[in-house]
DNA sequence: GACGCTTACGTTCGTCGTAACTATT
DNA sequence: AATAGTTACGACGAACGTAAGCGTC
């Protein structure tokens, strides 16, 4: 049995069945992938793949079974080297972070700034996607830490920690009418049209107008927070923000509504791949983001080891300004 | 890399820390493996092994990190292995199930003959050890299976799962005058010689004993329940045995002491290698033994999703007979 | 005929064992 | 001298790419 063979079997499921396409995935000839495989099934005295009429289409049950552990070797593999450039040059290498637009432009700054001064020979990657992709590149080997308010369905191999509880603000231009009311309910925000931002931000609004058997009168959808301060700003409608998006210095056209005991604090999570291993400036960039975290219990946590979430939720922080 | 590379690592340091035992452990030659050994350093950029005067002694740092994972991939591509013979060959292999004395005489003949009848094909080796040893072969991958008492320590790598309560029982001869007491109590247990035995029945006297701020006056130790009956019959003591190891029929010339409310009944737990691949006619062993223990429940344990043994062990039923 | 995989074959690279060498005890 | 590990080298085998073959769409 080789590594590469299963990197064959990996790759080839990767692009959808196709040995071809893994075969320039991995620069290689076809008919060398085409060995791997039939060699590996041969070794291991079982088909991996289906196939129909000379072409491959599918996993046997067998097959589902071998890629899961081919994975994990896989995974492992690339871990060793890991522990090499540890051991070998402490503090170069890569840090990938798949975050939303919200954290990318609001949370992370500062702890990235000051990341940066620290491991000036670590090339730090932001990655700006949804909450789903981005727990979906860490699932895949692509980020090495998403951070992103949960999501509806938690992918295998993914640890997902929760470290911070999100509060939301309602903004509305400075002349805004809804500022003349005395208390805010949720009937009256829903009287105005609203620009819901593309991922969480949406969910919250639309599930606590429902909740009041109400629902948004949506202007504008798909923006990310400044898109929709801008459009606050100009008179347009209200927004839902993370707490930590309003930036009081800057944002002078905008007020706040006093909304909190209308929305629901979000959980927002960091989310690892199992058993990936973190170097050392993972590790710290962890303990700046999340302090009160225990890295024992991260480390513990990746390394498969079940932690009490629940516990851990009881004594979040509220994340309301990134400093 | 190799996973050649990675066996030679890993069986130096099985063979403490020698070149030239791994390689004759692997039918390799010396400078083989040392080679190997080289050049996986090399592509990983550290060292490994920790070299003293131009010889091994011992692992670095980055080499316990490394061995870590080593062994992990070694463990999955053995499961590859499992997983092609599952496969190509339902209901053959090889189950080798680590136990004691009082298990492998007595709890395990029925269901053994069970085993034996439904898969004629898998070779059954029960192997009759201490229950440190048994641990350790299922954690060194000598064993699939190991049935026994909890160890007071826990080898990392290895999920236990409660099975059974053991009740145990005092045996006197027939003709013993502690028969004549109506009550039993751990003073007038204490007052008489004791055959301990070698595992947790020496431990579960002791103990009881000791609470009573007595200590056994020990005749013989080192027994199994077999010798220990031999002994007990001849009237030279008394002697504690798991109450499945007491057969009605068979000791006639022994006597039960009603002592339920003296001995507190042992945790007996079932262990396997965390990522082990269970093999069907394994689980099909294991529901057998255990029918009460859910098969899915184990696949997790195993798996590494952690479970909720404090709830397992409240509804474990009492073992006292073997059919 | 284009696409996708397999078979065939010669080259290249890697792995292994023997043997000679070096260092430690 | 004996033990433990490294270096050197030649032989064998595995992996790769090119080219040709086969079956499907």
């Amino acid at each position: 049995m080789n590594i590469r063979q299963l990197r064959a079997i990996c790759e080839v499921v990767k692009q959808g069945m196709k040995i071809s396409s893994a075969a320039e995935a991995l620069c290689k000839a076809q008919p060398g992938i085409s060995r791997q495989i039939r060699e590996i099934e041969g070794e291991l005295g079982v088909q991996i793949f289906h196939r129909l009429r000379n072409r491959i289409c599918g996993l046997t049950p067998a097959g589902e079974e071998v890629l899961q552990v081919a994975e994990r070797i896989l995974l492992d593999v690339e871990n060793l080297r890991a522990i090499g450039r540890e051991h070998s040059s402490h503090d170069t290498g890569e840090l990938i972070i798949a975050t939303t637009h919200t954290h990318a432009r609001y949370s992370l700054p500062p702890v990235i700034e000051q990341f940066a001064g620290d491991f000036p020979g670590v090339k730090l990657t932001l990655r700006q996607v949804s909450p789903i992709q981005a727990c979906e590149l860490v699932a895949g080997g692509s980020a090495d830490i998403a951070i992103c308010t949960e999501t509806s369905r938690q992918l295998d191999g993914l640890v997902s920690l929760p470290v911070y509880r999100m509060a939301w603000d309602v903004v509305a231009a400075a002349d805004h009418p809804i500022l003349r009311e005395r208390t805010i309910t949720l009937a009256k925000i829903a009287r105005w049209p609203i620009i819901t931002q593309t991922f969480s931000g949406k969910r919250v609004i639309t599930e606590a107008l429902a909740r009041a058997g109400r629902a948004p009168q949506v202007l504008l959808n798909g923006a990310d927070a400044d898109v929709s301060k801008a459009y606050v700003a100009r008179g347009l409608g209200l927004a839902v923000l993370a707490k930590v998006a309003y930036e009081p210095g800057r944002d002078r056209k905008l007020r706040l509504l006093n909304v909190q005991h209308l929305f629901e604090p979000s959980v927002l999570n960091m989310s690892i791949r199992r058993h990936h291993y973190l170097r050392a400036y993972a590790m710290s960039f962890i303990s700046r983001y999340a302090p009160h975290l225990s890295l024992d219990v991260v480390r513990k946590a990746v390394a498969g080891d079940r932690v009490d979430l629940a516990r851990l939720r009881e004594k979040l922080p509220v994340l309301t300004t990134a400093d």
